[in-house]
DNA sequence: ATCGACGAAATTGTTGACAATAGCTTCGAT
DNA sequence: ATCGAAGCTATTGTCAACAATTTCGTCGAT
């Protein structure tokens, strides 16, 4: 295959996911500039793709878009971090209450499993497995909640935050500190007590903000290699 | 001037906000056909342009992009709109509290002078102004809060209610059920009691969603003149 | 009369070339 | 050597024509 350019609203999703992952890789850097030329060739797509898809990264916040000046990863002060983990807190406490309010007991019970799967990751010092069980019980519990604009606006901040969640992930001492907070969560939604469980998801937000306090200033604006896998 | 028509980043930026004016004014209905032809004509703006600004306004939510078939104003169901209200009640409760913890004492005092005003606009039985105070209180407690983020996610939450916005403002009875409740939100903020606040501004938007709970399916998608004065 | 296939019109999507701008380099004057 | 101006290069923005697709109407067969 000779010069199989993706092109159309397929390739503009192919490349916004590619920058996306690259983003959360750390492949790329807050601050670095995504030129349009160097993206279309490194991805084989269109310069309209590519562009398109800024666009899209640009609207989800991912990038900042200067007019005539191109395209730069946002930067993300810890000020803000801190800011959109309070939102957070409040989303999630939202989902929380209304999970263990309405969902059906079967599902809820479910979430015990995943409890026991964190014990036996954070034993192991498994921190890479204890980090994807982190993002799904977050994820199954705003799924069942049924509260999909809410689930919708999580996606969003989540996504600007893929670098302190990173770094946070692989502080020492930080999965001891967090483990009994997600047990709680999963033992009041389980229970139904909707207001402990939006207690319990508060708190545990509220340990991540005390974490992010504790976080020296964000690196600077440097420039990395942009090996963006196609 | 002959042919001026309005092209670039300037006309994207007139024609988005010529579309969102459209639609809170109720010049357009959920769910009609937005023809980038027949945009461009009557806003005097390049295809382009109008191409551009739907995929902003498709990024806000205010208007559905579906590919090759183009872009409609998004129906807003009024189980969606129940959803984005608690969203909101979880997100202006937060800023309400920090409002009433951070902000400085001599803000929170002109709070007081909106809620004087809301009182006499609700006894002058001048809706308009009452509508417009309420959208001003809300906002200065948003700003006041320092919660730039929550600020933005209110900001688009809000985009999409418009028109329930609307219908329910015009509610006979709705003004005298809403307005002490502004008063508590305004009283326990100027006195800086943060849980106070935030538990009156969640009562605020409870109440806001019950009278969605009783609101007529919403009506079909038609079709109406689309006269988007340049 | 109803259904389906065909074709024409309307509408969106895509492309490549061109225009405009920002940033950098070079050169000259002090 | 330093500063400023001019020119050059890299990069983004714009456009108009063209291509692809959907939609709607028409016609014919049963």
């Amino acid at each position: 295959m000779a010069d199989n350019r993706v092109t159309g609203q397929e390739g503009r999703r192919l490349v916004s996911t590619a920058i996306r992952r690259a983003l959360s890789a750390g492949d790329l850097v807050p601050g670095q500039r995504l030129v349009e030329q160097e993206l279309s060739e490194s991805l084989h797509a269109t310069r309209n793709c590519v562009r398109e898809a800024l666009q899209d990264l640009a609207a989800e916040g991912l990038v900042e878009l200067v007019p005539r000046r191109g395209a730069r990863v946002r930067v993300v002060s810890v000020e803000e971090a801190i800011q959109i983990t309070e939102c957070r807190a409040a989303l999630e406490g939202l989902c929380a209450r209304r999970a263990a309010e309405h969902a059906p007991a079967q599902q809820r019970e479910g979430l015990r499993e995943i409890g026991t799967r964190m014990r036996e990751a954070v034993a192991g010092g498994d921190l890479n497995t204890y980090s994807a069980l982190n993002r799904e019980l977050h994820a199954r519990i705003a799924e069942m909640s049924g509260q999909k604009v809410a689930g919708g606006l999580l996606d969003r901040l989540k996504g600007q935050m893929v670098r302190y969640q990173f770094r946070l992930a692989l502080r020492p001492g930080r999965p001891t500190k967090s483990l009994p907070q997600h047990l709680a969560i999963i033992e009041a939604v389980v229970t139904g007590d909707g207001h402990a469980a939006e207690a319990a998801a508060r708190a545990h937000l509220d340990s991540v903000i005390e974490e992010l306090r504790a976080t020296p200033a964000a690196e600077p604006a440097g420039s990395a290699a942009l090996t963006v896998g196609a």
